[in-house]
DNA sequence: GCCGCATTCTTCGAATTCGAAGCAGTAGAC
DNA sequence: GTCTACTGCTTCGAATTCGAAGAATGCGGC
């Protein structure tokens, strides 16, 4: 009941605000770029991002969901687009039927390096132009505990399916 | 024009990464305690928190879309649904006849009071729990000036800027 | 005073987003 | 082997989001 402070303090509050208010402002950003110079939306750049960071180019469906935060049914409508694009193939996955592994194509790389050094540009001149080299450093080094602990947490409402008429 | 480095170094890297991951794992969260609790979106509840800062509890529609990152067509669109809550209310401007000022409502004072401590503890939990004292100082330090950098930065094709500090 | 232009808010259409429900494949118990 | 629960993806409908265009007001120059 009483654990948890009736608010933060007045420094918390500070970093909670900043911490939304700064990435509002990048995601805003970087998103008129990519529209402009690739017309992309943030979600694809990430996914085809993330695709092409991977060692073979690609991913599960459901591995891409989870990486960057967004609804399986949302996944599904952006991996079409893409895919009708030519940025992406979907390929079922061979040791599990279940599974679809979504793969970055020739084109869809060249897209990605197409986009990046103006991406690279924006975050750059947005984010990083006002910290000093150790300051990135203690960025990461607060961000990086902060992101397993969110990762680790139970889903909070991981609740198994209901059986109808159950009980 | 080619000064700018063809990528981040991996520090900054990671540091960019987290911070969006953080922040959207943060905002789902957020998002579904809100849902439940008070049945609002987030961009619902950063207005009523921003009236209920205000020492008058009101904003002209505009300052709350530039406030919170917003389209101004999504903000008539959400005022909408507050105001049809009685949570807010509209009325014209006295000095300036375009402007609509929107006031919190004692409704929507009492909604905010219902769902902020869920909030304040789904925040002290996931952000704040891995950090110490002074780290969230530290964070505080790194990205206040981040704020005001991206604040300060022209829009980049957008109308011109008013920047007004008063108040 | 009057005109041209900027600012404020809303309406409109199109695109995106999510959750719930549904289908198919997998794994474990027996 | 077969049954039951679970996982992975998609379809569907409803709600939200944005940008462009429109209507009304204010500001500056003349």
């Amino acid at each position: 009941m009483s654990d948890s402070p009736p608010s933060l303090d007045p420094v918390q509050l500070g970093a909670y605000f900043d911490l939304i208010e700064v990435t509002s402002l990048l995601r805003h950003a970087v998103e008129r770029q990519l529209r402009e110079t690739g017309d992309l939306s943030y979600v694809q750049f990430q996914l085809l991002a993330r695709l092409g960071d991977s060692p073979t180019g690609s991913h599960r469906m459901t591995d891409l969901a989870d990486g960057v935060v967004y609804s399986r049914s949302g996944l599904t409508y952006q991996v079409d687009l893409l895919q009708k694009e030519g940025l992406v193939v979907r390929a079922p996955s061979p040791d599990d039927e279940r599974s679809i592994t979504v793969t970055l194509t020739d084109a869809g790389r060249a897209l990605l390096a197409k986009v990046l050094p103006g991406h690279v540009e924006v975050v750059s001149r947005l984010l990083f132009e006002p910290l000093s080299r150790n300051d990135v450093k203690a960025l990461a080094g607060l961000l990086a505990p902060v992101r397993d602990h969110m990762r680790s947490m139970p889903s909070r409402s991981a609740a198994p399916r209901r059986r109808k008429a159950g009980a």
